[in-house]
DNA sequence: AAGGCGCACAACCGCGCAGCT
DNA sequence: GAGCTGCGCGGTTGTGCGCCT
């Protein structure tokens, strides 16, 4: 298949956008969106390709984009979220309000690899973990959901220990606000190790809350798991049960597909 | 003061994918 | 199923600016 060029290159201005163009475009979007970015320079009287109206759009224009340094925790949720995602940005930037994938690879490249360098030393114990695994697959496999701000920080932070048959899970941890909780997990290795015990410390305290901050996983004979309902908003159950019951492995194929699928990355509640 | 250099950021390019005919 | 179009993504490049010599 001959791919068509995405615009023609006569005639159409390349390079900086000019403060007219930015209002031509402004305008134009607000009267009448932008459902077809194609047509869209023709109708504003843009000598722009369509291609590059979307990208002036989406990464500058947009009236939700947060201009400005990013703060010291954007810039440790995205150290966490690129050690999980690799070089997603635009899954990175799906959990960063306001910030463009653009924005979060130029700050990757130009701060936080360096930074990384620099608290390489101090982290050596945790990469030798890392490195010492031959398969890469199985570092992109390390579950390591934070939130932008510490579970730690959150009022109704409580650690929950990792079950002592799996001793390759390092950290579990819930937290909540005063309507949301959601499960942090940092492992290494297979959840089919986990055993039940395991899922039953995740459980709130009060089960009374559990309908509207977890749905129920799994079915009878099989343990019942918790998870967070925010996750399972937006992931395919394999089985249906009906009525908030679903049945899924929890071994690793299940949470990398879960964590790692850019359309379904969870939406975690705030905390 | 001016030239060189490196950094930061905006913008471009090519590819893959999804949806439509 | 093939052909085509549009969009989104990630990698790369271009350019402006500040710092240093």
């Amino acid at each position: 298949m001959v791919r068509t060029p995405c615009c023609e290159k006569m005639g159409l201005k390349k390079g900086p956008w000019t403060p007219a163009e930015d209002q031509i475009l402004i305008n134009y979007v607000k009267l009448y969106g932008h459902g077809n970015w194609r047509a869209l320079p023709k109708q504003a009287g843009l000598l722009r390709c369509g291609k590059s109206c979307r990208l002036r759009w989406t990464n500058y224009l947009r009236p939700d984009v947060k201009r400005g340094n990013f703060t010291r925790e954007e810039e440790d949720t995205i150290i966490n979220l690129h050690e999980m995602l690799g070089n997603r940005w635009s899954a990175i930037a799906a959990r960063l309000p306001g910030r463009t994938d653009n924005e979060i690879k130029n700050v990757w490249h130009t701060h936080l690899k360096k930074r990384l360098k620099q608290n390489h030393g101090s982290n050596d114990n945790k990469r030798q973990a890392i490195d010492s695994s031959k398969d890469i697959k199985k570092e992109q496999e390390t579950v390591n959901f934070l939130s932008p701000v510490t579970a730690a920080d959150s009022p109704g932070y409580r650690p929950v220990s990792p079950p002592e048959s799996s001793s390759e899970v390092s950290t579990i941890t819930t937290s909540e606000n005063n309507s949301n909780m959601c499960m942090k997990i940092e492992t290494h290795e297979d959840f089919s190790e986990i055993d039940e015990n395991f899922w039953s410390e995740v459980l709130p305290a009060d089960n009374s809350s559990l309908a509207s901050d977890f749905q129920v996983v799994g079915s009878d004979p099989q343990p019942h798991h918790y998870f967070p309902s925010s996750a399972l908003a937006t992931f395919e159950p394999a089985n249906d049960h009906g009525s908030n019951l679903y049945s899924c492995d929890t071994n690793m194929d299940f949470w990398y597909n879960l964590f790692t699928r850019t359309a379904d990355l969870p939406e975690l509640p705030e905390i």
